[in-house]
DNA sequence: CCTAAAAATGACAGCGCTGTCAATTCGAAA
DNA sequence: TTTCGAATTGACAGCGCTGTCATTTTTAGG
């Protein structure tokens, strides 16, 4: 059986409820009889009873992490970003999976925080993009920290946000295609109820705008995020007078069905058609050719949350802001492939 | 907050000793106080505090989810079918995606059942299929349940398995293609390490024998569980003289890739080739045609793991089984779609 | 109706930790 | 050196539950 705190306690010399400053990292402890106390534990490898914790403090050590999302690489990224962190900071991870249409949604949030005694949530979207869920969370007083998509000054950019510059990725990879000589460019629209999808698109407009480009309406066309909506999209785009030269999909899964629709109306990739996506996900390097791409650090993003939730909930978020300058948002980064570029 | 056991006590007219009983469903309650107890557990919404109950008790309340695999479509359906077993018996579930191959292995499992004091665990491939792990957990005394390839009197057919019959669903994939008329059918391997992988091919095997068709070896193309492993395999597999008229992939994206190298050669699917992949994961609904696939119940399969788990934690496994008839295995499903027919 | 054994229920300690508050030690000014 | 407030440490209760064991109630048999 494991050491308990009793054990490091009289091994280090003191008392148990020093030992219990130490691991909690309370003030009002001499260097001395840290370093002691740490020794110990690290002689024993002592781990706290999470049990013990939870039972016996105000608030428990464990955080959630709340999704309703079809994409199970992104929500694997995201898990085992926090778990890196819950990990480092002895904290335990719930996973939640649950439906956001669901009409008693709230009620079950009310529910998971009251009976597993959560200390804090991570929301990705739609979550983070409900102003209810938020509203709640404010209202029960539970830190949380949302994911979601936004520039640096845009709206959300609070101390519970970790943005996603889906705009400024989405502006990269329209000045890559630009810069490749493009210009009839189309684009392809995930769905419109996603922040991301909305936010892709201005970034496209954006730099089609910056690069003295025409921005012509009819090669945007509405669709959402599958697989099927890129072959229906990009064969509209295609049966055009005015073909366009390259196609920017709103991410990777409808790449790969407007690459598919591509391949079938005879069109050589990249030759003449160049096709980007947009996430990295491992769609984009199961096509032939790979996808160009924008890279969502998921992982990153997932443990700056989870570190930053972790911070709210000991009560130095502040420091730790002013310390990692969180407010910045994530850019997703250009990832060039064989889709936009043949390999010479 | 919510209700604590004493609480219930209270409300029902019982000592906390008794509401205890009732909840861990124990003997010796009588039937009238047992529906009292359980109307007052309602009626305040009672949900019992696991970090009390484990810290309490001999046993916890949490089971560990143990994987390592590339498949988070995979992952995600165990981790749900798992969790939805949990809340029904009021565990908690701990995820651990770890490293297989790691050195220290043993003694990260060591120190994930000392230190977070799980109660049993589930392993899926490839824990499932290493012997030192079930041997490191029997000498642990930990409860565990394995889900592993094999067939209903199989090796590992026992109360710690729950089988996936690869080989039969193998078997019913390359009837369909004979029934449809195909007398040349070519295998593409997943990797030799996965026992999956080697049920699958013995399945096809066996259809074949049966079906009066002649076994040819070079028919039979070795590779990974990969989307490139099928571009390769099936370049391979059709620039041979004598050309199957069928390939069976051994998951859904060695055919996507299968597909994909099909359609660069200027192949008809399915008039000229028909493709049969295996998982019934979202590639093979991402490609065009869709594949005719097996579908691997997973969600179910995770429910049935996370049940017999518990059981064997509650010490009722032997019951379980009896009631449940758990020694026979799952088998994937045929679904079939456009790949190996078309769409009339 | 009584008795003894069985069945059902309850009292209470304690799991490992944190929060509260009291006790001790320290350091700087007098 | 002495003194006093500040810094550091410790004693102890109790979080919500389960395990143990004692007590009460029920049942069967005479």
């Amino acid at each position: 059986m494991s050491a308990t705190i009793n054990d490091v306690a009289k091994h280090a010399g003191v008392s148990m409820k020093t030992v219990s400053r130490v691991i909690n990292n309370e003030p009002a402890v001499r260097k001395a009889t840290y370093d002691k106390v740490q020794a110990s534990v690290k002689a024993l490898n002592y781990k706290p009873n999470n049990s013990a914790r939870s039972l016996a403090g105000t608030r428990s050590y464990t955080i959630g992490f709340i999704y309703d999302n079809p994409n199970a690489y992104y929500v694997i990224d995201m898990q085992n970003g926090i778990l890196s962190q819950c990990k480092e900071n002895n904290f335990e991870l719930l996973i939640h999976p649950c439906d956001h249409q669901s009409s008693n949604f709230d009620q079950e949030l009310i529910n998971l925080i009251d009976h597993s005694r959560i200390a804090g949530v991570v929301l990705t979207p739609p979550f983070s993009e409900m102003p209810s869920v938020s509203k709640l969370l404010k209202k029960l007083k539970l830190p949380y920290v949302q994911i979601i998509s936004g520039r640096d000054s845009g709206v959300g950019s609070n101390d519970s946000s970790i943005l996603v510059n889906d705009f400024q990725a989405a502006y990269s990879i329209t000045q890559h295609l630009i810069e490749l000589g493009h210009q009839n460019i189309g684009f392809l629209c995930g769905g419109e109820e996603h922040l991301s999808s909305i936010e892709r698109l201005e970034g496209y407009q954006s730099a089609l705008k910056d690069g003295n480009l025409k921005l012509r309406k009819r090669l945007i066309v509405p669709g959402e995020y599958s697989f099927n909506s890129g072959v229906e999209g990009a064969k509209k785009l295609l049966s055009k007078k005015e073909k366009p030269t390259a196609i920017f999909a709103s991410n990777d899964e409808i790449a790969a069905g407007a690459l598919f629709a591509a391949r079938l109306m005879g069109i050589a990739i990249p030759e003449e058609l160049a096709i980007v996506g947009f996430e990295n996900s491992p769609f984009s390097r199961q096509t032939w050719p790979k996808l160009t791409t924008a890279h969502q650090p998921n992982d990153i993003i997932a443990q700056q949350a989870a570190n930053l939730l972790i911070a709210k909930i000991q009560g130095r978020s502040k420091e730790y802001i002013e310390q990692h300058g969180l407010l910045k948002s994530f850019s997703p980064e250009l990832i060039i492939r064989e889709s936009t570029q043949s390999a010479v």
